[in-house]
DNA sequence: ACATGATAGTATGGCGCCATACAATATAAA
DNA sequence: TTTATATTGTATGGCGCCATACTATCATGT
């Protein structure tokens, strides 16, 4: 009979839920605001590393990296292409797959990039301990898994 | 000289920022998922405890509730009120503003879906103790004030 | 009394993600 | 070899949020 509204809210693991979710959209919103001057974004920073730290790999494993789907990674890949970052060549062994490249481009704009994220991070993990870094990982990993293992009911 | 793309991807700092935004996507969609059956989603469950808990209440305070702008509170609450589960009325005093309330079947649904909730952060917070709860939010609480602290730069 | 500025809400367009459906190709099984 | 199944990538439409620009109304200061 949960009709204590109150008691709901209070919830700490309630709160945490939506504190979750909130902090998720300030961290997004301050990166792609930090990185707008290079007109690139968090997510195509982070795709643009994985590509460099492994080139030639296919949009469907750049999706499992970014954690997310590949209509999406299409999108980011797609946007990556266009500003001139990434190319895509044929797979010579797989003619449905791409193989993604930085470009000379692309390998000058990732450590400006970076600079700007690492010093957003410095920013906001000031008084954040290592210690407390790794507790946090270690919790929303669990959460993690487990909502990755009960996806149904 | 940030080219050593690996150790950036290895910062736990860095692996916090995006486990929070993966953590966050999974928990939204675990709950919309759950709430699908009655048409709902963690938003606009969340909305309309809100509007339970101070019936009445603007748009724009349910906006500062729900930590989102004036725009998708208004959505939010448009929703609700297509639902049947909210009602907006005229504010006697001001006549810009709308004044929300639920309808007898928002206050029959929202126990409904609160079950479903405390169902899914049961299954979720499983193996997650009260004090880790508490480490989370005190840490993901400093990185929210930090955010809002310095939008710029 | 009136201009000036704040505030409530709406409209529009964008972003990053999702789910679903689809075409093309690759792989395994018969 | 043919057929069935799995996988790569694209297309489409939806969602929840954002920023910006706008209208209507309220509040303040002179």
């Amino acid at each position: 009979m949960a009709d204590d509204f109150e008691a709901i809210l209070g919830d700490p693991r309630v709160q945490m839920g939506f504190l979750i979710a909130d902090t998720s959209r300030l961290l997004r919103s301050s990166f792609d605001a930090a990185m707008l001057a290079e007109g690139a974004t968090r997510t195509k920073w982070r795709a643009l590393i994985y590509i460099l730290r492994d080139p030639g790999l296919s949009q469907s494993r750049l999706a499992e990296y970014l954690d997310i789907g590949r209509a999406a990674a299409g999108e980011t890949t797609a946007y990556l292409v266009k500003a001139g970052l990434v190319v895509r060549r044929k797979d010579g062994e797989d003619n449905r797959a791409w193989n993604l490249f930085a470009t000379d481009l692309g390998y000058e704009t990732a450590p400006e990039l970076t600079e700007v994220a690492l010093k957003l991070i410095d920013d906001v993990f000031a008084g954040i301990s290592d210690e407390e870094v790794d507790r946090v990982v270690d919790v929303l990993g669990k959460m993690s898994r487990a909502l990755e293992r009960a996806p149904e009911r």
